[in-house]
DNA sequence: CGCCGATGGTTACAGATGCAACGAACCGGA
DNA sequence: TCCGGTTCGTTGCATCTGTAACCATCGGCG
């Protein structure tokens, strides 16, 4: 237990109590911390479906259901959409591309840019993998009341949208 | 083939559209991508404050905020506080050390346990990064409309309630 | 006492990450 | 046609991270 008598907090100092309690800092209500430890608690879990199953890891996930999602797309695209460093869209589509799960086509127009597209396996585990994510998630918000989960929706778009792009 | 024509799916497979919808995942409203992208957003944000003004990294600025806010403590609850991995605790905690911001003391009644408290120097910090975060926080909740605060707040406590522990 | 499983905390190691630098190719202007 | 600035994508490097192994200590039990 912290703090000898209790709930008191270190950083009082030794005047009376401060009229903007500017002094201490909540860190299990303050925004930033709250959301890194829900995005890491909830990946934690998902990561479980398409890592222990299929021995991938969270960028080439990203990458795969990117590419699912939208055909082929060149690796600047697949940045853009799943918001992941090049680096990492790079080394995921090596890896993709050595497990024969997509495949690059050069472009006719611009031999700086790659096509990539899933090949008939790659689009296998997609496929596999796509009712699973929808079932994790839906487990997820099923511990949810119905008001809750309009909340979360709502709160979420918001701060995307201040997030902007 | 994929979407040469705009936004048809590479995974829709050749039949009719199978009723249960389950072929495509639209990975910008999955949750556990949402809440990343966003956590990992903010975090990035809110890390300019901590690192370009202290040189902090993210474990020892979470170190730091939670001996601030609760005095004395182990390495261990430490852990439970911010939830972070022990070794990142560890090494939070001895760079703290370095740095002369924090100490250790041996507890009397257990040998293997080492009590930390900030030092002058580190109450400083914490106490001006304190408002700093506050401010970094208000302002993001600022563009936020009001009914979205409150969403936002509700759906992450639902969450986190479901998290347990 | 003396042993053994559990706990606090550190560290070696291997893997993941971001930054910066890079080569190749594109594009617009002189 | 050549040049400089820009974009696509990869890679070297230093750093961060988690796993597992580790040491020291504790606490219960015979």
């Amino acid at each position: 237990m912290a703090t000898i008598e209790g709930n008191g907090t270190a950083a009082e100092g030794k005047g009376g109590m401060s009229a903007p309690m500017d002094a201490v800092l909540a860190l299990e209500s303050f925004l930033p911390y709250r959301l890194n430890r829900l995005a890491d608690a909830v990946s934690r879990e998902f990561q479980k479906i398409y890592k222990d199953r299929y021995g991938l890891t969270r960028p080439e996930w990203r990458a795969l259901a990117t590419l699912g999602q939208n055909g082929v797309m060149t690796a600047t695209a697949i940045c853009e959409h799943s918001s992941m460093h090049k680096t990492k869209v790079s080394r995921a589509v090596a890896e993709l591309e050595r497990r024969k799960w997509l495949t690059r086509t050069a472009d006719g127009n611009d031999r700086r840019v790659e096509l990539l597209s899933l090949t008939r396996a790659g689009e296998k585990t997609y496929r596999e993998l796509v009712p699973l994510a929808k079932a994790f998630e839906d487990a997820l918000l099923a511990k949810l009341g119905e008001r809750e989960r309009t909340a979360l929706a709502r709160g979420l778009s918001a701060l995307e949208g201040t997030i902007a792009r």
